[in-house]
DNA sequence: TTTGACAATGGAAACGTTTCCAGATATACT
DNA sequence: AGTATATCTGGAAACGTTTCCATTGTCAAA
């Protein structure tokens, strides 16, 4: 009971070992450049070259040479490739084992544009922060990744320093996180996201506002670095402030990142004598369980209570969800494009090193 | 502008191509399976048994390999491990190019087992069915993984005879997979679980029960197989008709598989004169459309129209529904358990061939 | 003491590329 | 014709492992 590959691989896969005299093998063995160069009766260096694009070759040569890597379906073995070369035409992306919305969608994003240019996205995850230096060090040592995409976490434990001790020769961009002047990075600005969803609300006429949050339990989430909620919560705080509204500590409420959570959570804030009439979610995740728990209580979500979220994930717009719009998709493309831009080139346009993206409100049904 | 990896990397990396004459490098490179037997005093060879926990080598020539590495900080490359082993240590995931709520489950499952037995994942991903074979030639010839993981969409195509023309030496396992006896798969009986979800609801009292499905329209998505919701569909017409139970179109409804699609569809239904006092949703994101539309009618949920999904994706928890489980994650560590099973062995099981998940219904707040 | 068996070890060859250098060929200029 | 220059090409060496074979050392049996 064997698949029909498995019995293949049983029986010829990685041998030819030995077999070296008969020139016809009777079994097909993978074609190797070799079998290229002498098919279309040039050497390997030229094969290799036509390859790589050199432009060192003359057209007639060339011509030869790709029938012949036709014809034999001949495809550059990538160990071989990058133990001579040392490209690997992979990227790594690195993140904390978590399965957020807007995590996927960022990863969609970067997985599209190494797509279009035939480099391969090797995962890894992090589920606990110590492990986050033996994997970088692995990662570095196994040199099976040409770059990496930090997605999403923060790597506040690793300062210049510490990457210099662990002579770390990879370069690194990072996605969705904090500035800072180690690595390129691209990200947002969270407090004034917080404002610009405050600012919305009051300009529709809301004076008591409430917030749903996440808070940070585990040392986990706190090294991680998953402050985004907090940022938010202050920039919000500020513009209220600054706005001469009332601050009711009643109205803000912290819990686990889930729908459920954020429910329990609205369930609380709204059920206080002097209910704001409208809620912010530090992500949409969250204000979906606000609408659940305003449809709960009976109250219509518009017109009773506002809610607005951020991130803007995909099912916000199925939702109707007004929101805040970060790009997320975006960020995973600009963070694959400006990695292959530095392995092509090799470094980091100076432009690329400090990349903020533009926030924007969308107004859909919900505030 | 340029990281401090960046640096290192310009300076020494992938340089010592020359440098073998000092003894001493000044410069630090890359430790290799020579350099710690030099340390350690004795051949690579014993080394490599070393790392690779042969039985044939002494205790104290163990403990001496042991400590030149941790000293060293050596860890072999992947590539030249490879390239001469013809091992990976790399599992590849491919997938259609979709977000899926679902399919990130599964991928998690996947996810995890590689980690915990330090295999690293490759994602690849599917945009054109036409593609399809070119990826699985390249991926085969390139020797980039030990192991294929194919998920959620079906190689209706690729036919013994097709596989065998490619020759393609590695092992597949399918996840989310129809029935087929090419290659080992896990898979459910969507049909069963239409019954499942129709039964629950004549259970419950409902003898006017609606559907709301994905359209099949592109021709990829045809070809790749989605039809898990017309299976589900033909399970509910079964166990309607089983039951004497009206059959009335005007109450199926079929669209894009978004969540917003659905809450259209499912308006239309709860629009008919003689509307359904229940709504199967053939995925879980369906059902949460559905919801949303319930609610835009003034209905409620459970009373007015009762709501059961299909999946039981995180979400579904958090929002209360009533759905059809299907061991998402679950499945995906069963691909995972058994590919590494069959890279250990040699073989896969007999046992798992053919894996069927059992199905249940897990009953919340909608149904 | 000799012999045989066996465990432990060192090191060469092989994996399939890329890259560099030297050589060959063609072209242009004196 | 002879020389210089530019273009193209072949092939050896190198990348860092694993594996196999040969060699050494050890111990038990004769």
């Amino acid at each position: 009971m064997e698949t029909f590959p498995d019995i293949l691989w049983k029986r010829f896969g990685n041998a030819s070992k030995y077999p070296k005299n008969s020139t016809e093998d009777f079994f097909m063995r993978t074609p190797t450049i070799r079998d290229v160069a002498q098919r279309a009766g040039v050497g390997v260096g030229t094969v290799s070259r036509v390859i790589n694009g050199s432009p060192q070759v003359a057209d007639g040569t060339r011509q030869k040479v790709l029938e012949a890597i036709a014809e034999l379906g001949f495809s550059p073995n990538k160990a071989a490739r990058q133990l001579s070369g040392g490209k690997t035409s992979t990227v790594g992306v690195i993140t904390p084992f978590l399965t957020y919305p807007s995590f996927v969608e960022r990863l969609a994003g970067i997985q599209d544009v190494l797509d279009h240019h035939d480099y391969d996205l090797v995962l890894y995850s992090i589920r606990h922060p110590q492990q986050t230096q033996r994997k970088l060090r692995e990662i570095g040592a196994q040199v099976a990744v040409d770059g990496l995409i930090v997605l999403s976490f923060l790597l506040q434990t690793f300062t210049h320093e510490e990457l210099r001790r662990m002579n770390l020769k990879l370069p690194l961009i990072a996605v969705d996180h904090d500035p800072q002047d180690y690595y390129p990075h691209i990200f947002i600005d969270n407090v004034a996201g917080g404002r610009m969803a405050a600012e919305y609300l009051i300009r529709k006429g809301h004076r008591k506002i409430g917030f749903v949050g996440h808070v940070i339990e585990s040392a986990f989430e706190n090294e991680s670095g998953f402050t985004s909620s907090q940022r938010r919560f202050k920039g919000m705080k500020d513009m209220l402030l600054e706005a001469g509204l009332p601050i009711n500590d009643a109205w803000y409420q912290f819990g686990a990142p889930n729908e459920y959570s954020a429910c329990e959570q609205a369930l609380h804030i709204l059920s206080v004598p002097n209910r704001p009439t409208a809620i912010f979610a530090a992500y949409d995740t969250l204000a979906f369980g606000v609408q659940a728990a305003i449809d709960k209580l009976g109250m219509k979500c518009p017109d009773d209570v506002a809610v607005i979220g951020f991130d803007d994930v995909k099912a916000a717009s199925y939702m109707r969800l007004t929101t805040v719009n970060q790009q997320l998709f975006h960020s995973g493309e600009l963070g694959a494009q400006y990695m292959l831009e530095r392995l092509k080139t090799g470094s980091f346009k100076p432009d690329h090193w400090h990349v903020e993206l533009a926030l924007t409100v969308i107004e859909r049904a919900t505030a």
